[in-house]
DNA sequence: TTTTAATCGTGATTTTTTTCTTGATTTAGT
DNA sequence: ACTAAATCAAGAAAAAAATCACGATTAAAA
């Protein structure tokens, strides 16, 4: 991905790519950008250079080709690519994550599950099998996967990290609320599901 | 929440806040910016100005106070305040976040849970019944509650939001990948998982 | 006491992001 | 053809956010 793409960008571009999916499956091939940025309530010439980003033209008094959208969203956030995850905790949370598909059409690709729960251990979850925990160094090497969905409870999120970090886990996708102490060579990306509700919340329901 | 906190500071308030509760836990009574600074990777009159905005005043050489600052972060973002709220779709990720507790603590109180299949009907999670979806409207109106939790499949993503919409909800939590077309009265927050995980990606994995 | 080093507070600066504006283009209607 | 309305493109302006810089404060060490 040469470019940087800021984070509210890439957060729009993935709003836009599920209009486009929704535009195609009802067989319109145009889009413009007001019909855009009133669907999701911004102004739309935000969306026109968001669109510029992914060098794609539109043409005026028409708009964009919803299919050339779709395509230039995929392959500048990098679905094409796919990556490589293990889940880490097969709890709820790890589970549902497990069973949500649309991570494979995103690029991402959940290989296996670990927990240290014997009960959980060899069950199957969406065709993937989940390992006791001692097993994931050996798996990481093997299969030389780098990301980790974490999905532990909080109290031993830290720990956890620690263990991933020692079996040569690079990235770590964080959903407990612990805020995890990493070296510099390992890269965690919170997932604060309160934090951006909250800002939500907050806007107007006092 | 008469200020209007801007969504990138209530992201980080969150996660000082989880900083402030594992200080607690250790029983460390101060914490300085440049520390929490170092934590999370960003500049530390980052976090002084964010401090300022609740109106905290550190003390020099020492620090700021742990317990002042999570009682302030709670109040600035609401947390002392308990909203209500329903689940509706109770498949995986739907019961994943009715077991999530933290919602609690966040002043986010789930009532219950209404799914469409009858197998699914009348049973608990944590101690929240799941409901016939039909029965909404119904305890929407007994219950005054106003805000939806949305984590059915894509496909039905629209209707059941619709249907929401009829039946009163004002505000939308909408984990579903579908962007949904609503009116102006109605408020919609997407959580956009993958969103956040590609730009999170894009940055290094190429 | 005096010095030193850590830390706060805040105004200035820079960078990033969003919105505004204007002119060009294109389709559809006259 | 000509006109009108919608739309794109791109630069300018404004707003927002992050970083820098530095004086003031304070606790601990010399």
């Amino acid at each position: 991905m040469s470019k940087n793409i800021p984070e509210k960008v890439s957060n729009r571009l993935t709003l836009y790519h599920s209009i486009m999916v929704e535009y195609i499956e009802e067989g319109i091939e145009t889009i413009s950008s007001p019909q855009i940025a009133q669907r999701l309530g911004i102004d739309d010439s935000q969306v026109r250079k968001d669109f510029k980003l992914l060098n794609n033209a539109g043409k005026c008094r028409v708009g964009y080709l919803v299919k050339d959208l779709k395509d230039s969203i995929e392959k500048t956030l990098g679905f094409a690519k796919t990556k490589d995850a293990f889940i880490v905790g097969a709890g709820h949370l790890g589970l549902a994550l497990a069973k949500y598909d649309s991570f494979n059409s995103y690029g991402l690709n959940i290989l296996a599950l670990f927990d240290n729960d014997p009960q959980k251990v060899d069950m199957q979850v969406n065709n993937k099998q989940i390992f006791h925990i001692s097993k994931l160094p050996n798996l990481v090497e093997r299969l030389g996967v780098e990301i980790a969905i974490l999905t532990v409870p909080r109290q031993y999120a830290q720990a956890v990290a620690d263990f991933l970090i020692d079996s040569n886990i690079k990235y770590i996708w964080n959903f407990t609320p612990a805020v995890l102490k990493v070296p510099p060579t390992v890269k965690v990306w919170n997932e604060n599901l309160m934090g951006s509700f909250l800002q939500f919340a907050c806007k107007d329901i006092i």
